[in-house]
DNA sequence: TTTTTGCTGATTGTAGACAATAATATTAAT
DNA sequence: ATTAATATTATTGTCTACAATCAGCAAAAA
C-alpha cells in the first residue's frame, strides 16, 4: 500500500492518516473518558453505564470496555463484577500516600536537575515561576493551578527519566480525584509560589542535596496544606479524625527538614 | 437476597462462590498471561495472537482483548494497531531508569521502616536474610533469587504505604522483562547478601537517614551489577556502547553515598 | 405492619459474525 | 532471475446477539 515515491511536497504522512493508523476507537474513547474524569465532568462515584456511554460516544460496547480496563489499571475507575464501572474516589489516606510517594520522586527530580539542567531550561522554568507570581498578584487561582501543574510536569520531564515522568503523571491524575482538589487550592497560592522560587534557586546552585530537599519539602508542605484544607471543609469524614495529629505523624518523617515554612493556614 | 440469620455453620460464602462473584474471565486471563510472561513462558518479542490464545485458554476474544489492555497499561505488552500484541522488551536505558526510580522509592522504604518497624517484623526480615545467606552457602542461585524478591517485597509492604507498594511491584514486574534477568543473577550473590544484612542493621538502628541510604545504595549497586552483567554477555547491543561510562554517568548522582561497596565484579 | 417470595426490567459477561487491514503467496513482466 | 503487480490468506477492529446476574417492586404470607 505504500507509495514508492510520493510527490516531494509531502514528506510525512498527513496528520489525519497518521491518526487513523495509530489510534483506534479504544484509544480515542480512553482519552475522552480520561479527559471527562480529570475535568470533573465525570465525578468520583459516578457510574459509567456501558450502553449509555457507548451511545453517547457513538461506539459499541467492545472498545468501551477495553478503555474501561485501561482506566481501571491506571486507577481512575473501579470495576465491580456484575455491578458496573465507577469513577474512583480517593480518600484522605490514599492522598497522603500519593503525596509521600511524590515527595520521594520529586526529590530525585531535584537532584537530577541540579546536575544536568541547562541555562536555557533554567531560563524557561524561571519564566514559569514569574508567570505564577503574576497569577498570584492577579488572584487568578485557576490560572495559577494550571501553571503549577505545568511547572512540576516540566521539571519531571527535564529530569531525564522517562519512566519517572510516566509514573509521576499517573499519580498526578489519580490525585486529581481527591475531592475536586483542582480548582480550590487557590487559598495558599502565595506560599506555594515562593517555594517554587526557592526550588529553582536551589536547582540553579547545582547542589543536588539542596535541590532535592527543596522539592521534597515543597511537596510535603503542599500535602499538609491540601489535606488540611480538605479536612476543614470536610464532608463529615467518617470517624471525625483529629485533624493535625494524623497528618504530621504519618508523614513528616524527614527529621532534618522540619524547620522552615510549615505554618500556612493555621 | 441476604439471609437475616444463616445456619450458624455457614459464616462466610463458599470459596468457590466468592471466586465466581469477584473474578471474571478477564481477571483470570489477565492473571494467567501475566504469569506466563513473568515466568518466561512468553518471552519478550513474542507475539500474542488473539485467536490462538483464545483457543488455548478456552475463552472468546473479548475478555482476552480486555486483558491485553490491562497488560499494556502495566507495561508488560505492547499493542500495535492492526498488527497485534507483543511481549514488551525492556532495553538497557529503560532498565537503568527503573533502577534509579526504585532506588528513590526504596530510600523512602528504608526511612519509614527505621521509624515504624516492630520487633516481630524485624525478626521476620532477619530470618529472610538468614535464609538468603544459607542459599549463598548452598550456591542455590534460584532459591536466592526468589528470597531476594520476597525480601524486598516484604520490606516495601511493611513500609505502610500501599500506593508505594503497588507501584513498586509493577516496576519489579516490568524489570523482569529485562533480558531474562531472573535466573542468571546468581553470580554476585555474596555481595548482595551482605548488603541485605547491613540494610536490616541500619533499619534496626532506627536512624531514617542511615536506613534510607543503605537501601538506596543497595539498589544502585544492584543496578550496576545487573546492567554490567547484561552488557557483558550482551547479545550484540545496537551501537556497542562503552560499558562502564554510561552506567556511572547517568546514575550515581548521590554525592555523599559514593563511598562504600561499589566495586563488585570489576 | 413486617417479612418473604417471586417476578420484571435493566445491565453486565461472553460469544460469535462481519468488515477492514496487513502479511503472504502467486503470477506476470522486464 | 529478479522485480513488480495481483490475489489469497490470516489477523485484527468493530459490532450485534444471546446468556447470566443483579436491583427493585409487588404480591403473598407471617
Amino acid at each position: 500500500m505504500q507509495r514508492t515515491a510520493a510527490p516531494s511536497t509531502i514528506s510525512a504522512p498527513h496528520p489525519t492518516i497518521e491518526l487513523l493508523q495509530t489510534s483506534s476507537l479504544v484509544n480515542v474513547v480512553h482519552g475522552e473518558l480520561e479527559r471527562m474524569i480529570l475535568s470533573g465532568n465525570l465525578a468520583p462515584g459516578d457510574k459509567l453505564t456501558e450502553l449509555t456511554l457507548a451511545a453517547t460516544l457513538g461506539v459499541s460496547r467492545g472498545p468501551l470496555r477495553e478503555a474501561f480496563r485501561m482506566l481501571e489499571e491506571a486507577g481512575l475507575v473501579k470495576i465491580t463484577k456484575n455491578r458496573g464501572v465507577f469513577v474512583r474516589d480517593i480518600e484522605v489516606g490514599e492522598a497522603i500516600e500519593i503525596f509521600d510517594l511524590r515527595a520521594a520522586m520529586d526529590e530525585l527530580v531535584g537532584r537530577r536537575l541540579a546536575e544536568k539542567i541547562t541555562p536555557a531550561q533554567l531560563k524557561e522554568v524561571r519564566g514559569m515561576v514569574d508567570a505564577m507570581e503574576k497569577a498570584v498578584k492577579d488572584k487568578d487561582a485557576y490560572h495559577y493551578h494550571l501553571l503549577n501543574l505545568k511547572f512540576h510536569d516540566r521539571l519531571v520531564e527535564l529530569a531525564g527519566n522517562s519512566k519517572l515522568a510516566e509514573i509521576y503523571r499517573k499519580l498526578i491524575k489519580e490525585l486529581s480525584l481527591f475531592r475536586r482538589l483542582n480548582l480550590e487550592d487557590g487559598w495558599l497560592m502565595p506560599v506555594s509560589a515562593s517555594e517554587h522560587r526557592s526550588i529553582v534557586k536551589a536547582i540553579a546552585t547545582g547542589d543536588p542535596d539542596a535541590a532535592g530537599k527543596a522539592m521534597f519539602d515543597h511537596v510535603m508542605d503542599s500535602k499538609t496544606r491540601t489535606i488540611e484544607h480538605n479536612l476543614r471543609r470536610g464532608t463529615a469524614l467518617p470517624g471525625a479524625l483529629p485533624v493535625p495529629s494524623l497528618i504530621r505523624s504519618s508523614t513528616n518523617t524527614r527529621t532534618k527538614s522540619d524547620a522552615g515554612k510549615s505554618k500556612t493556614i493555621a
